[in-house]
DNA sequence: CCACTGTATTGATGACTGTCAATCTATAGG
DNA sequence: CCTATAGATTGACAGTCATCAATACAGTGG
């Protein structure tokens, strides 16, 4: 038998384990896990990651197509995952469309993953 | 036409962009995908919280199923997800089994996030 | 040895996801 | 207008996943 149920010094009734903290709560998790399955993709993460290495902090969708080895409407499907994550913002200029990140939102969810 | 098209100032036979520094890997982007994928579910991340919020630093099973309201196991499945992925540890003694997280594996994962 | 209990595994099922071919939309240029 | 082109959308399909009921497994205690 674990020790906080031999030892239920706060709440005598529930059988849940003491804690210093309380835990993350079900809408939160529910929050971060949909912003997580969104990076949590190799095309996905190399689609950031290109975008953030590139030095223009703009990137064409045309010119992520082909190292990606994937094809565009799979590309263009990775890249509205993004931005319905909150992750990037689009801009369509003319015929091309660029993306860029949003500034602070990976770290967001970097720091939201350590105070897990 | 994208600007790097216009003017590839190092390599003119690939369509790449320009680059500050070297994007993921397909390797690395696959390695961390999974681990991410591990993460990226509401009833894992509401594990690892309540095991990273308990003052003991080892929470049993039973405990943690019924604040889930999954059945066990629902549990047990997600909790050797996390154990596969590195992110946490299981201790079986006796009939219970006591659960711990890795130190530092969370915060590996956040690193590798605000870097990619 | 036997009944009981906490946990893990198996099998089934419904939902979701990554991918591509085909198509649609919108813009640029003659 | 007409054609060509970059990108988005749709539809289909195969693969993965979260979940639970049923069952198996491994200790515990009579």
């Amino acid at each position: 038998m674990p020790l906080a149920k031999l030892l239920p010094l706060t709440d005598v009734s529930s059988c849940s384990i003491e804690m210093t903290r309380d835990p993350i709560t079900a809408d939160a998790a529910e929050q971060l896990a949909r912003t997580l399955k969104a990076i949590a993709d190799p095309a996905r993460l190399r689609l950031l990651s290109m975008i953030a290495a590139s030095t223009s902090s703009e990137v064409c969708n045309c010119d992520l197509t082909e190292p990606l080895g994937l094809s565009q409407p799979t590309v263009s499907h990775h890249l509205k995952v993004l931005v319905d994550a909150g992750l990037l913002t689009r801009d369509k200029r003319g015929l091309w469309a660029y993306y860029s990140l949003v500034p602070g939102a990976l770290d967001s969810v970097a720091r939201s993953l350590t105070s897990v």
